[in-house]
RNA sequence: GGGCGGGUAGCUCAGCGGUAGAGCGCUGGCCUUACAAGCCGGAUGUCGCAGGUUCGAACCCUGUCCCGCCCA
């Protein structure tokens, strides 16, 4: 083995392995009876690569179900890709550009034609990235939302809701994206806070006589569309304008004053309102309830239309300077003025949303909000972290319909056919061939596709067979988890919840885990702009700063970028391997909503890898051509260390469970980290070395066996964080006889079955370990080298603690490389200056100790009077709480012993060093 | 405007009623046959601010100031 763990040819070695022996694969068998575990995937964007989002996720969710899956159960990990309408579209269209071609120049069938062949050719790598970060997927599953069996589920799906009256068409003021001239859902619409624009005021002349009313505006433009002005019916100033109406300077047409104290604010402004019902949801409300007539001013690219007289073809921004300027020639400006403003962007193109009036189709979602309110009401799912439930309820309760239809090719047809000769609107399961209502032959399908996220929210089931009742869908249904990041909580999350508790009457899952969204280490997003975008695969396997500078600048980052990039990793990144990565980002916490990922902790992770792997080769070597295997039963060691670190063991195993099962998978890992640095590394195997070496044949033979149980155990409950380092080292251990063929099939260890508590064996360690440090301490402070040898002068009245030194002499005089020398005659500790030339001392919980000729006199006196201050302090806080009557009276008796006892060592530890002091 | 997080060591974060921890960084000493991607030591915090509850508050409550996110 050499001394330095190299993950790359490792990590692919055993990947391959794995899904060659199909360890991936969950079981149809009827005869096998495990309980199920699955996870649906969230599925990836056809058209990504993969980021650190996907890492994250891909992370948390092979750790389940790896987890699950050494449980025992029966564990469906399905793995699939999202066909993302408009991301998709997007590309392809890009590519067609390059061509000088668009996609109306193809045409509809030859376009969609393209998109698959895009699909075959460069679509869906991120199935293969996803491997790389050791992704234990069922991948004979895979699922493609574009796929025959996806769109009969989308088809049935439509037509049910819409026979149950559940999907509607209808007219209303929805978002348009100009640019990619399609409709958005509210979700896709973003909000820009604190946008400078300007607030325009300008006056519309009275119809009859003089006299004017004057409104402010943001969008001048849309004053074409004007079709009333509104005042508040109890504002004195305008009681004479009632009844009476303006005159559109540009367009023919009077406009009446209408009374509204819904729209109006009389405090707001000059407290007149104009109304454009066709182009503002508020007029369009207000416009209901007055029955304005709508006037819609744009064409789909946001150009103005006929409607706009003299205005007609110029594009909107034009159009809101022409139409001050013509406003100001006619002397009906009236002022502008700063304003801080909302603006609506869109969330794909990045355009000014323009609320228009369309027909569109819609999802009712009260009905269906209802039961997925209460799913998680009355606990059938959890969310965790338990804070965002909350939010869930907000957003449920608040629900408006979800607008589906979207005027893209890419994506699913919707399946309604309009009539030429009647009105009848068919909606069907099968393309057909007539007019439901008339029978007439001459029919045209909705040229209109549906928003991704609807068949995202069929997910679920529809990857396990729905419509058909398969048996996988009878097995594995409802799925268990479902993990992915909050931003996607009301987008994708509560719209499974609503569909699977629609279409299948059971929720689709019975949690919901969230993680926060991975950031560059100062916290900010990861853009290309910026260039701190961090790569999965060149953290893997590694990349020259030049390498780095390279890719950013081709993805377009700015110059601050790249001289971020420069000073932030000036080495690039080394090979850290995919187990590192996903140990860093295992050791965030869930409950920060932002993983704030930096190369130096991924470093952390692996030099623990390489730890953990030196380790092995220590053990390895130590039980070479002894004969003893891990067993498969825990060993019942007799001595001490052996012993302490089986019970350690089962603290680790214990909390590693814990945290697995309450989705705090940094605890999980953190326990383990810390089980395999700090205890069986930096005091176990130091402590196996003399034992080893001791003669004994019996406490070597048990030390052996213990060293050997204690590694092939904590390597099972590390195997779903590190898979491949822990399959590496695994083979390699001898075992019992029928072990398992790989690490990743083996059984998940149980504190209970594969360690021991021993609580005796945990407080002698912690006096060793405490004589240990206090020699150490003194080596250290004075500067004296390992190869002198020190002579420990010691002594306790303590009869426990002097045997378990005793015993663990040989230990001890190992791990501090030190003489020790019990000193029957307490007196010669109570004055070590008499008895000892140049001693240090030490005092520890009832022992104490002089360690001769060693000293510098003023530093010992520094080091000393340092002890002392830090002492008096904890001293007096511990005695003020202990004269406090009330602390005595109140406190639980055993807070207050606790208290007495510290109170009484530290006063012990204080004479002791007041008197070292006094005799230097 | 409403809601939700967060403000703890130089940095990134954990702790969420018994008097503060981790990793990195800093620092002194070590190439000790598992590991220098390491080992052995050390230093470092009025736990955002102000009140309150409590025997006891980083932790609970109220107010307040910043920062972020979401919704309207």
């Amino acid at each position: 083995m050499p001394k330095q763990y190299s993950p790359i040819e490792s990590e692919t070695r055993w990947y391959e392995f794995w899904e060659r022996s199909g360890f991936f694969a969950a079981s149809e068998n009827p005869d096998d009876r495990r309980p199920t575990y699955t996870l649906a995937i969230p599925p990836p964007n056809v058209t990504g690569s993969l980021h650190m989002g996907h890492a994250c996720r891909t992370t948390f969710e092979d750790v389940l179900c790896r987890h699950k899956r050494m449980l025992g159960y029966n564990t469906l990990w399905i793995p699939g890709i999202d066909h993302a309408g408009i991301a998709t579209q997007v590309v392809v269209e890009r590519q067609l550009k390059n061509e000088g071609l668009t996609r109306h120049d193809l045409g509809r069938e030859k376009f969609i034609e393209r998109v698959w062949q895009w699909k075959e050719q460069s679509g869906g790598r991120i199935l293969e990235q996803l491997r790389k970060m050791g992704a234990s997927c069922d991948w004979s599953r895979t699922k493609f939302t574009m796929d025959p069996d996806m769109v009969r589920a989308v088809r049935e799906a439509f037509v049910r809701l819409y026979e149950e009256g559940l999907i509607y068409r209808d007219t209303r003021l929805v978002n348009w994206d100009v640019e990619a001239q399609t409709v958005l859902s509210d979700l896709e619409v973003e909000q820009e806070e604190n946008v400078e624009g300007a607030m325009f005021d300008f006056a519309y002349p009275l119809a009859d006589g003089d006299g004017e009313v004057v409104v402010s505006t943001t969008r001048p433009e849309t004053m074409l569309g004007d079709t009333a002005v509104a005042i508040h019916p109890d504002d004195p100033r305008y009681r004479h304008l009632h009844g009476k109406y303006v005159r559109h300077p540009f367009v023919d047409r009077l406009i009446p004053v209408i009374l509204d104290s819904e729209l109006v604010d009389p405090e707001f402004g000059t407290g007149v309102v104009k109304v454009t019902p066709a182009h503002d949801p508020n007029d369009f409300a207000t416009g209901k309830r007055h029955g304005l007539e709508e006037i819609n001013i744009l064409n789909l690219d946001g150009t103005l239309n006929e409607n706009a007289g003299p205005f007609q073809g110029l594009d909107r921004f034009e159009a809101r300077k022409a139409v001050e300027i013509q406003l100001a020639h006619r002397g009906l400006a009236r002022g502008r003025k700063k304003h801080m403003m909302t603006l609506p962007r869109s969330q794909r193109s990045g355009t000014i949303v323009e609320p228009m009036i369309s027909t569109q189709w819609f999802v009712k979602m009260k009905p269906m909000a209802t039961p997925a309110i209460e799913a998680v009401e009355n606990g059938t799912i959890q969310i965790l972290p338990g804070e965002w439930t909350k939010t869930y309820f907000h957003w449920l309760r608040n629900i408006q319909d979800w607008c589906i239809s979207r005027q893209l090719w890419w994506g699913h047809p919707i399946p309604a056919w309009y009539c030429d000769d009647c009105d009848h609107v068919t909606v069907s399961r099968e393309d057909p061939t007539g007019c439901g209502g008339c029978g007439g032959v001459s029919i045209h399908q909705d040229q209109d596709v549906l928003d991704t996220w609807f068949s995202s929210g069929l997910w679920p089931f529809s990857t396990l067979g729905w419509p058909d009742r398969t048996p996988a869908l009878e097995r594995f249904y409802p799925t268990q988890d479902m993990e992915t990041g909050y931003d996607i909580l009301f987008f994708w999350v509560a719209r499974m919840i609503m569909m699977g508790l629609h279409f299948m009457g059971e929720v689709p899952f019975t949690r919901v885990l969230l993680a926060g969204l991975v950031t560059d280490e100062r916290g900010e997003k990861m853009s290309k702009v910026k260039g701190n975008v961090i790569d999965p695969l060149d953290v893997i396997s590694g990349a020259t700063l030049e390498e780095l500078v390279d890719k950013a600048e081709k993805a377009g980052a700015k110059k601050a970028g790249i001289k971020y990039l420069r000073a932030t990793y000036p080495e690039g990144f080394a090979a850290y391997g995919a187990d590192a990565l996903r140990m860093t980002l295992l050791s965030y916490s869930p409950q920060s909503r932002r993983i704030a990922l930096s190369i130096k902790r991924i470093e952390g992770y692996r030099n623990f890898a390489n730890k953990l792997w030196n380790a092995s080769r220590y053990a390895l070597m130590r039980l070479s051509g002894s004969g003893t295997v891990a067993a498969q039963k825990r060993p019942q060691p007799k001595a001490l260390a052996n012993r302490w670190i089986l019970s350690r063991l089962y603290h680790a195993l214990d909390v590693a469970s814990a945290g697995l099962d309450a989705y705090r998978l940094d605890e999980a890992s953190g326990a383990l980290y810390h089980f395999v640095w700090d205890e069986l590394c930096d005091w176990y195997l130091e402590v196996s070395k003399p034992a080893l070496d001791s003669g004994d044949a019996a406490l070597a033979e048990e030390t052996q066996a213990t060293l050997a149980h204690a590694l092939e155990t904590v390597l099972r409950a590390l195997h779903p964080m590190m898979p491949h380092i822990t399959e590496e080292i695994w083979q390699r251990i001898p075992k019992w006889a029928g072990a398992p063929q790989s690490i990743m099939i083996s059984r998940f260890p149980s504190a209970l079955v594969d360690a021991k508590i021993d609580r005796g064996a945990e407080r002698d360690f912690e006096v060793l370990k405490a004589f240990v440090g206090s020699i150490r301490t003194i080596r250290a402070e004075h500067d004296v080298p390992k190869s002198h040898a020190m002579r420990v002068h010691w002594h306790t009245d303590d009869g426990a603690k002097r045997a378990v030194l005793e015993a663990e002499r040989l230990t001890v005089e190992s791990l501090a490389r030190c003489e020790m020398c019990f000193e029957a005659d307490p007196a010669k500790l109570d004055d070590p200056a008499a008895h000892f030339d140049n001693a240090a001392v030490f005092v520890n919980p009832a022992v104490r100790a002089a360690v001769p000729g060693v000293i510098d006199t003023d530093k010992e006196r520094d080091r000393l009077q340092r002890d002392l201050k830090k002492i008096e302090k904890e001293l007096v806080a511990v005695e003020n709480k202990l004269s406090n009557p009330s602390f005595l009276e109140r406190a639980p008796q055993e807070v207050v012993d606790k208290s007495r006892r510290d109170a009484s060592e530290l006063r012990e530890k204080r004479e002791r060093l007041e008197a070292a002091l006094s005799s230097l």
